[in-house]
Formats: structure tokens, C-alpha cells, sequence
RNA sequence: UCGGGGAUCGUCUAAUGGCAGGACCGGGGACUUUGAAUCCUCUAAUCGUGGUUCGAAUCCACGUCCCCGAGCCA
């Protein structure tokens, strides 16, 4: 069980394990997860959130959902919720620790009037065009504003009043001072308070000084007493700079842990990406069934299961990584081969008569409702005289390795009968409208007595029961497996999917379907698995498919 | 000629001085009232060059390549 489980041995888990070992933080294990509301949950974020959980709920530990919300000007409402709905429907839970950064500005401008009072901070005057010259580039170093050495009692009063709103936006900062020659960008006195005269979706216009990402989460962490700081590889160079500041303002200090983070071929995780999607219409909003959020995958129908799953299996590590989706869909696949029940629906449905049964007769068959789970019982489907069957599952003159039904030949229909193909009925352009067919009466429920072999089962459904559905077929949103590769003067858009989504209308249901609510899950039968979507009406459902059953035929048929 | 990271099957990831293993993908087969599932099986890797060592993916040296960093974003 643990031998080929990664996230068992993952290295951030290891460094915890010493970290106990040596009572480094007493034994305590306490995690968190710090998104920015400013846009919904993506996949990548589920394996930042699962890591975290993961290791607080392995360790006995503690785990925090905290809101990184140190910008009014991107941050909205809107996002809290969406991301406190998708955390628990992930499975995590924070107990009472539901935590905003922005609960903390007043620690965090007791704390910088503390730096300015040790000598450490200051108000720089100079705008944002010259402190970028004056950061120096990659290669040179920086040099230090003219504003650098102001007393402190002068910063101590520029800074209140920058936090009593005398200044207009922009004018002034609150600067570190740490080294402009640092070869870490960093370290070249980062901007610790920008004035802002934004609302703030909590704090209202209680402030108009808002602190910088870099001066809140580290003490924010070092505030709820986190043990191990997880982020991305980004913020690794960020760490210097956070210790920096624990360490003058001598509170407690978390240890940073950084992991690669997630990228996933034919799909993107740039929110301002995503946002753009959004904005401009090229899906029908956050949770369209082709995004790769989290609201996203549950309207397509994945499970909160199968994520975990995901998330366990592509390991934790440092190097940059793109995982296949084939991965994803093989999680999400097993998931539901496991727990959706079985249910037949013809999505092309093409016109079948059975030519020697009662004409007016209606019987009801057994059928399994879940292989895979006997507790799922049995229902009955209805068979008549007049059928559906998938327009792919006949061919008039078949390929070698086709062995559904051709005129003449004899196949099975699923819990039904053995059935012939004896004629087909074309129109005047030559299409195949109808087939004729006759039944073997002794081989009611889909057995022969005499040991008769088919090759073929097809799924049916009968046509004066059949309930009329919507499909809506999803494929990747992106055709290319790296959307963000793109040519000289192309975008990431130009890489979009044209055939993404397929509406199926008109598709035959077995009558059991008349009654599913949103969210409710199927196996079709030798098609795929489907999510009913909320924009179901009663009578009238619709359903987005989550994911196709592998499928050995169409791997045949590209072959050639 | 800056700072910080990273290179193992096609992909993701183990092995932390001692048989390069697992999963996904792909190929082949068995079974089959889902061309599904399941089962069996095959293909396939240590970035390069030296060195240390009985023994190196692992340690050392020198290279090469890739990623991140110059927001008053996070």
C-alpha cells in the first residue's frame, strides 16, 4: 500500500519527518492553504490544497484556509465563496480557521512602524518608474533612493499619514531596507506598503495603505503559527527575504517548503488566462465543463475522489513537470467504472424494426445496474416492436474488424435478444433511415440456449418509451497538448479547440432517465460517462460527458 | 556574464553508496451479455565527460541544457 504510493515518500513529507525527529517545532504539523480570491480553483491549486490537508491530516496536524486578500483592486467576494464551495467539496476541512490576511493589517502596520523604529524601513518618495531604474537589473546591482536615509522620526510620520490618506495613490511607498546590491532581486528593499484608496471586500475603506504579498504572508503564517509554508517554486527565492523580516521583528519562524506545481497538457492554469477565457466568451463562464477548475471538472462530472486520487499520484517534487491528462481522465475513469450506475442512451439514434414481434407488445427486461457493484440492484427496461440503436453500431458494407451488425448478420441487444439484420431502408439520397431486423424469441434476456455466439452487444432503447435528451459532448479545450507554446505573433487562443463542444440533441434515453437531477452521474453503456447539468429541465434532461470509455474500435479505426 | 532551482522509461515518479522499481500512455494476448472493466504480457530511462569507490542515478570536478526572478501583482 505504501510501496507505490509517492506521496508517502514525497520530500516535503521527509523534511517534516526530521523536522519531528529533531522537535524542531515541538512535533506540531500545522499546514495551510493561501489563495488570492481574484479567481476560481484550478486543478493545480487541488494539488497544492490535497498536499497540505494531506500532510496535516497524515501528521495529526492542523490545517488552515487562509485568504491571501492584500489587494482590493483585484480581489472580489465572488471568489471567497467559490473557493471556500470548491475546498469542501474537495473534502478539506479548516474547522474554525476560515483566515484573512487582511484580519491581520493592524498587526502588519504595528509591525512596520517597528521596522522604520529599528531603522529598517522607510518612505521612499520616488515613483514606481524610478525605483524600477533604481533596482538595478538582473546583472547590476541597484542603487539606493535619495529618500533611503530619512531619520525616523521623519518615516515614522510619513508613514501615518500615508495610513491617515494625505497622499494621493502612488505618490509615496514603504520600502525595506535590506541591500540594493543583493544579488536577489528581493532583497533590493522590496516595497513593503502602497497607497491605495481602493475598498477592500472586508476591511471596506478602513485603510488606504494596503501591505504587499511579500510583508503579509510570511507573518501571516508566522501569526496562525504554521510549521511548514508550501508554495510553488516561484516564492523560492522569496524565502531569504520572509526569514529576513521574521527575523528583525524576532517572532516566530515557519519553515518555506516549495514544490513544483502542477501543469497538465491541453490545459492552462494561468488565471489571467483563464480570466481572459472567461471575459471574452470563449467558454460560458468559470465552471464551463471544458475549464480546468474545479467548479469546472464537478459540472463535467468528476468526482471529488478521483482528484485526490490524481493529486496522490503524480507525486510532489522540485522538478518542473507536465502531467498527461490521459492521467487524469485514467483516475477519473476508475472512479466512476466503480460507482456510476449503468443506464442505455442511444446519442445517434438510428430507426430499428423488429419485423416478427408483436406489433403493440411492451416487455420489461432485466438489467444490471452496476457490474462493479452488485448493492446498486437491478431495474427493468422496456422493449417494443420499434427500437434505437447508434447509427455507428451499423455498417452496410463493414470493414474487416467491424463485428456489430451488417445486413444478415446476427448480434446481441444488451439484457434483450439476439436480433438479424434482414433489410435496410435507405432514402432517396441514399442514407440509411431504418433497419429490419427479426428476434430469436428464444433468446430472451441476451442468452441463446443452443450456445450460440455473437460478437456483438449493442445498447438500444425502445422508441415509444424513450425520453428525449440533450447531450453535450466535451473534448479539449485546447488542440494543441502545450496551449501556452505558441508561435511568433500567435497567443495561447489561437490554440483553442473549435470542435471543444458538440450538442446532441434529439438523443433516446431509457425511461429511467425521465427524472435525474443535476450532478446525478451514468455510465452510458459502451459510451462514456455523463453528468446531468443543471440547465436540465424536468422531462428534459441534459447531460455533459465526462469522460469516454476507452474505446478499442476507434483506436483501430485511426490506426488505419 | 547576476541570484535561486532542476535534469531518471514517451509522461509522472521511486531508489539517498548495493538487483534502476511503480503508475499512466502505447503494443500483444486471455476473458467478456459494455470492443468497457478485469487479468497476463511486452516495449522503454539515470543530460555529458572525467574522477573517488569492491560497487555511483546517488559522492566530487568540469561542462551542457531547462525553469524562475528586474510589479507600488500574488
Amino acid at each position: 500500500m505504501t510501496t507505490d504510493s509517492p506521496s508517502s515518500t514525497d520530500f516535503v513529507r521527509r523534511m517534516i519527518v526530521e523536522d519531528n525527529e529533531s522537535g524542531r517545532f515541538d512535533g506540531r504539523v500545522h499546514t495551510r492553504f493561501p489563495p488570492e480570491p481574484n479567481g476560481y480553483l484550478h486543478i493545480g491549486h487541488a494539488k497544492a490544497i490535497n498536499l497540505n490537508y494531506g500532510i496535516a491530516r497524515d501528521f495529526g496536524g492542523k490545517f488552515n484556509l487562509r485568504f491571501d486578500d492584500t489587494n482590493p483592486t483585484k480581489e472580489e467576494e465572488e471568489y471567497v465563496q467559490s473557493i471556500i464551495e470548491d475546498a469542501h467539496w474537495l473534502g478539506v476541512d479548516w474547522e474554525d480557521r476560515l483566515l484573512f490576511a487582511s484580519d491581520y493589517f493592524d498587526q502588519l502596520y504595528d509591525w512596520a512602524v517597528q521596522l522604520i523604529e529599528q531603522g529598517q524601513a522607510y518612505v521612499d518618495d520616488l515613483s514606481a518608474d524610478e525605483i524600477r531604474e533604481y533596482r538595478g537589473t538582473l546583472t547590476e546591482p541597484g542603487k539606493e533612493s535619495p529618500y533611503r536615509n530619512r531619520t525616523i522620526e521623519e518615516n515614522l510620520d510619513l508613514f501615518e499619514r500615508m495610513k491617515n490618506g494625505e497622499f494621493p495613490d502612488g505618490s509615496r511607498v514603504l520600502r525595506a531596507k535590506v541591500d540594493m546590491a543583493s544579488g536577489n532581486i528581493n532583497l533590493r528593499d522590496p516595497v513593503l506598503y502602497r497607497i491605495l484608496h481602493a475598498t477592500h471586500h472586508r476591511t471596506g475603506d478602513k485603510w488606504c495603505i494596503y501591505p504587499m504579498y511579500d510583508w503579509a504572508h510570511g507573518q501571516s503564517d508566522s501569526i496562525e503559527g504554521i510549521t511548514h509554508s508550501i508554495c510553488t517554486l516561484e516564492f523560492e527565492d522569496h524565502r531569504p527575504l520572509y526569514d529576513w523580516f521574521v527575523e528583525k521583528l524576532g517572532i516566530y519562524a515557519p519553515q518555506q517548503i516549495e514544490f513544483a506545481r502542477l501543469k497538465l497538457t491541453y490545459t492552462l492554469m494561468s488565471k489571467r488566462k483563464l480570466l481572459k477565457l472567461v471575459d471574452e466568451g470563449h467558454v460560458n463562464g468559470w465552471d464551463d465543463p471544458r475549464m480546468p477548475t474545479l467548479s469546472g471538472y464537478r459540472r463535467k462530472g468528476y468526482t471529488p475522489e478521483a482528484i485526490r486520487d490524481f493529486t496522490e499520484r503524480i507525486g510532489v517534487a522540485k522538478n518542473d513537470s507536465t502531467v498527461d491528462f490521459a492521467l487524469l481522465e485514467h483516475c477519473v475513469r476508475q472512479d466512476l467504472n466503480q460507482h456510476s450506475p449503468r443506464v442505455m442512451a442511444v446519442l445517434d439514434p438510428l430507426k430499428v424494426v423488429i419485423t416478427n414481434y408483436p406489433e403493440g407488445q411492451t416487455e420489461e427486461l432485466f438489467a444490471i445496474n452496476n457490474p462493479e457493484d452488485e448493492s446498486a440492484g437491478t431495474r427493468k427496461v422496456p422493449f417494443s416492436r420499434e427500437l434505437y440503436i447508434e447509427r455507428e453500431d451499423f455498417m452496410e458494407d463493414p470493414p474487416r474488424k467491424f463485428y456489430r451488425l451488417v445486413p444478415g448478420r446476427e448480434v446481441r441487444l444488451r439484457y434483450a435478444y439476439f436480433v438479424t439484420c434482414v433489410d435496410v431502408v435507405k432514402d432517396d439520397d441514399g442514407n440509411v433511415v431504418e433497419l429490419h431486423c427479426t428476434y430469436d424469441p428464444a433468446t430472451r434476456g441476451g442468452d441463446s440456449p443452443d450456445g450460440r455466439k455473437v460478437k456483438a452487444t449493442l445498447h438500444w432503447v425502445s422508441a415509444k418509451h424513450a425520453v428525449d435528451g440533450e447531450v453535450r459532448l466535451y473534448d479539449q479545450l485546447f488542440s494543441s497538448p502545450f496551449p501556452e507554446d505558441v508561435a511568433e505573433g500567435k497567443t495561447f487562443l489561437d490554440n483553442l479547440n473549435p470542435d471543444s463542444l458538440t450538442v446532441l440533441t434529439g438523443c433516446k434515453m431509457e425511461p429511467s432517465l425521465a427524472g435525474v437531477e443535476a450532478g446525478q452521474r451514468f455510465q452510458f453503456e459502451r459510451i462514456g460517462y455523463f453528468c446531468v447539468d443543471p440547465d436540465s429541465a424536468s422531462g428534459k434532461p441534459i447531460f455533459n460527458r465526462t469522460a469516454t470509455l476507452r474505446d478499442t474500435w476507434a483506436k483501430i479505426q485511426q490506426r488505419k
